[in-house]
DNA sequence: GTCTATATAGACCGGTCGGTCTAATCATGG
DNA sequence: CCATGATTAGACCGACCGGTCTATATAGAC
């Protein structure tokens, strides 16, 4: 049936499922859904198409939804490391953004959210892929209010507060990507940072 | 030469090049540049392609950038308006994400920021249209900043508020898109509205 | 009128799109 | 060692892509 677990082992090439995910991951996320090609995809991750429909029966609808969930998860993980070796909310968000910066200068400003380009293009019009997005941003959000509740922010507040967090990191991140400079995300963190720190045990 | 200033009477159906710009600007602001086809513009503005390389020699780049010019010159002037007509920064913001989640139900959730798609989907590849959306982008967050200033909000600080301001508005209409609720963009609205309270005459 | 530049009209092009299909190969359990 | 299902491999398909080109219509200048 399914391959067994050996797919992790430390000494072995990934599964051309993985390999497809990841490039089509990367690739969504720099160039769009509708701007990338299956070839494409194909091409970067050295899988032949049949693989591709072995996978994925129904194509790349079905990959994009797999892309945003894995690379939703790895974001996830990223914040919820950051959050829990914080000393505060504040002090996370300054880190995070910093963080964020660090990868749009790497990428050449290429690589911003990784689920941004994909709402854009995929919501509301596909209502499956909607769902999926609309998941992993309510999980960000979630880590976000978790980690402003551990400062003592009140739930009701920490929730509005996660909410502005989130969506002017968003934001942020196209400014940054269109300006080509880091200062739109590293000034929205300083202020987000302020912001929190009014907030201290509200 | 130039067709004569007539394109304007009030009785006269607007330019090839006109229906041309709009159909664009919005089937872009809703499928994005890649998922938007040339023959569906055309079809959408009931215009020959011939007049659509008349117009726009080198094609749908030249035409994405005038569409994102038209569409956030109109934005900015709504901004200017409801700014005018504003009793106080802080009203104003819960006035234009208001308005932003009509919007939104209006098209279903299909238009959210008119240059948003494009920025992500042109930034930074292509240079030339970055530097029109950035300067589209300045201009409102100038617009924002100005109506801070007006409030008695000091230039630096109202520099970093209104960017602030700007991204987060972009975030929230990323996430109502993919939510289908308006809700993000209103709390963001309210959000910000107490916080530019908490900032009068800084 | 005639001349000239603007604008309309759409057939046509090579290339790429997402998707389907058949055949070969591989790995594993009996 | 064979049987079986998972996987790889890529040729192939019709549709559509952005872009080019030639021909025609239209309108103002003189």
């Amino acid at each position: 049936m399914v391959r067994p677990s050996r797919s992790q082992d430390a000494h072995e090439r990934p599964t051309a499922r993985t390999r497809i995910v990841e490039a089509a991951a990367r690739l969504f996320q720099s160039q769009g859904y509708a701007g990338t090609g299956l070839t494409e995809i194909l091409r970067a991750s050295k899988a032949p198409k049949g693989s591709l429909y072995h996978y994925f029966p129904n194509g790349k609808r079905d990959l994009a939804g797999e892309a945003a969930r894995v690379a939703g998860a790895r974001f996830a993980d990223t914040m919820a490391r950051m959050a829990g070796e914080s000393a505060s909310s504040a002090q996370f968000v300054v880190q995070f953004t910093g963080q964020l910066a660090t990868w749009l200068e790497e990428s050449r400003f290429r690589q911003g959210c990784p689920l941004a380009t994909l709402a854009l293009e995929l919501a509301p019009g596909d209502s499956e892929a909607s769902d999926t997005l609309e998941g992993v941003f309510a999980a960000w959000q979630d880590a976000l209010k978790l980690r402003l509740e551990a400062d003592g922010i009140a739930p009701e507040r920490a929730g509005r507060l996660a909410l502005l967090i989130l969506s002017s990191i968003e934001g942020a991140l196209i400014l940054s990507r269109t300006a080509r400079k880091t200062e739109p995300v590293l000034s929205v963190g300083e202020e987000l940072a302020a912001l929190i720190e009014s907030h201290r045990g509200t």
